[in-house]
RNA sequence: CGGGGUGUGGCGCAGUCCGGUUAGCGCACCUGCUUUGGGAGCAGGGGGUCGGAGGUUCGAAUCCUCUCACCCCGACCA
């Protein structure tokens, strides 16, 4: 238990908060509702970022930058994405400052400009407005581009990671000319995430089709990874959306086919964000702080020597060095924690960290040519052979991430509730929250009601479906989809 | 925007009701010595004008007025 850290199961949002900032991962910035993220937060990212920007360039897709300024006519050319993001938005009005005599700093009214701009909140619309110049002829598509980059939407109430004003993501825009290809890449996409999701952050989660409510504002279809947080409540973990015709609608992009007829283009969206982080920690963290999945820790493995004076520092140093060399040359990302800080308290800080190992070295080890090997996802000690380090190491991080997995897939699968009727679903999400799976009627009267009643809302409707006998929880009436529901963040 | 709360060294707080020595404590920080296999001990040391403005008073962190900021709960959301 790390020194004043809120304990996790008495306050799962506090404890969020401590570990964030505890473990260096972020702090808060000087306008409410902005986030520095500190090195090891933003390496954590960027061992995120790397994976997931491989799979989109392995997958036919090219990076592209597009301004973080947009005319603000722009969002309202397609009606829901505005009515989506309208109250929302930073606005640019002015463009300069000017001090008066008592020296404070005021905006220049002879500044203000003519057309204001926006800071995108997402990039959908200025994106269309290029594709317009960019697209003529079938054989310009498809047109597949990605952008990382820095999105604000003014949020009132905000936390580290989850939601802040201003975040960090990647958001994909495609153009095809086909309904089908658009579809299919719509999916494709949905699969990069999941697989970035399971194999990597270790965190399991469903998939399937958001419902008309919860959908993003202006797309045909919304697709989503959605994944169980430790305290059970869901995280929307990224989305993919099918825009059908409707931004090349409102932008006028066309296409001549190959019959030579003008056709509107199809388009799809995508994206994840560092909210993806707050999933990492809220998933796998514990009452002694971050558990990181090998595949993306900063620090994979962290070696601390236990020495009394210079002589027993230098023993140790000869006794690991070419074992620590060889983790090098394996590209396992290593440190080596020489500061004069006693044991414990480097035990307790790198464990709050989420190292997955920790090596831990002194006289007696060298004595015995062993060392101590401590895996932070199963908080064990182990004795090993220095021979056999290298590859108990690297057999041990791969353990670390398949176990950090399975524990997270268990959790989730304990805590998904089958319930009979409405009475029982209100007892489940009110005393034991998690995943609801049930029937629903589909209409949308019944999904805002059972909101209403009980904070909770349809997560997904999964791709697997199975309403045969299946009856809505609320109205009793036949089941459209099979659904689940869950309280989210 | 509605309800609740808090502003005092870097962080966490006490002091405020009932005004009165030099504003105190824990953590962190610095120096030295002893320590080092689960958050070390001792000694010494640096750092705050009490969110801001105005007022009452011989005297204000404390009382009064105004103001600002932030946090929590609700409506909105990746």
């Amino acid at each position: 238990m790390s020194k004043n850290t809120t304990i996790q199961k008495e306050n799962f949002s506090s404890w969020y908060t401590d570990i964030v900032t505890k473990a260096g991962l972020a702090d808060y910035g000087p306008v409410k509702g902005t986030m520095v993220i500190m090195p090891y937060g933003f390496e954590l990212w960027d061992l995120v970022k790397n994976v997931l920007d491989k799979m989109i360039k392995e997958t036919g897709h090219v990076n592209a930058y597009f301004p973080i300024f947009i005319p603000k006519s722009y969002l309202a050319k397609e009606a829901e994405h505005i009515d989506g993001f309208a109250k929302e938005c930073a606005v640019v009005t002015h463009t300069r400052l000017k001090s008066d005599h008592n020296g404070d700093i005021n905006v220049d009214p002879s500044s203000r400009l003519e057309e204001e701009v926006i800071v995108r909140p997402t990039s959908e619309t200025i994106i269309w407005s290029m594709y317009k110049k960019w697209i003529q002829s079938y054989r310009d598509l498809p047109l597949l581009i990605n952008q990382w980059a820095n999105v604000v939407r003014w949020e009132m109430r905000t936390r580290l990671f989850l939601r802040t004003s201003e975040f960090l993501w990647q958001e994909g825009h495609t153009a095809h000319a086909t309904a089908e290809e658009a579809e299919e890449e719509t999916l494709k996409i949905l699969d990069l995430y999941k697989c970035l999701a399971e194999d990597y952050l270790a965190m399991p989660v469903l998939t399937g089709l958001k419902t008309e409510a919860e959908k993003f504002a202006g797309a045909k279809k919304t697709y989503c990874i959605e994944a169980m947080m430790g305290d059970k409540k869901a995280l929307q973990a990224g989305t993919s959306h099918n825009l059908g015709q409707n931004f090349a609608k409102a932008f006028g992009v066309t296409f001549q086919n190959d019959k030579n007829e003008e056709e509107l283009v199809f388009a799809t969206s995508w994206g994840v964000s560092t909210r993806l982080v707050g999933a990492i920690i809220m998933t796998h963290g514990d009452e002694n702080g971050l558990r990181l999945p090998p595949k993306i820790a900063p620090i994979q493995v962290v070696v601390v020597p236990i020495f009394k004076d210079e002589d027993q520092k230098k023993a140790i140093k000869s006794f690991i060095m070419n074992q620590i060399q060889d983790l090098k040359n394996e590209n396992i990302r290593i440190y080596e924690d020489w500061s004069d800080r006693r044991p414990g308290s480097k035990f307790n800080h790198w464990e709050l960290k989420g190292v997955p190992i920790r090596i831990e070295i002194g006289q007696r080890d060298i004595l015995n040519e062993e060392l101590v090997l401590y895996r932070r996802d199963k908080n064990e000690k182990s004795n090993i052979k220095i021979d056999d380090f290298v590859n108990i190491v690297k057999k041990t991080l791969r353990d670390i991430q398949t176990n950090l997995f399975l524990e997270a897939k268990n959790f989730q699968v304990k805590n998904t509730h089958n319930v009979k009727n409405f009475d029982e679903f209100k007892t489940v999400i009110e005393n034991e929250g998690g995943f609801i799976k049930c029937g629903w009627d589909g209409t949308s009267e019944t999904e805002s009601r059972i909101k209403e009643l009980t904070k909770a809302t349809i997560r997904v409707i999964p791709f697997e479906q199975d309403i045969d006998q299946l009856k809505c929880i609320y109205s009793n009436k036949k089941a459209k989809y099979e659904v689940i529901f869950a309280k989210a963040y």
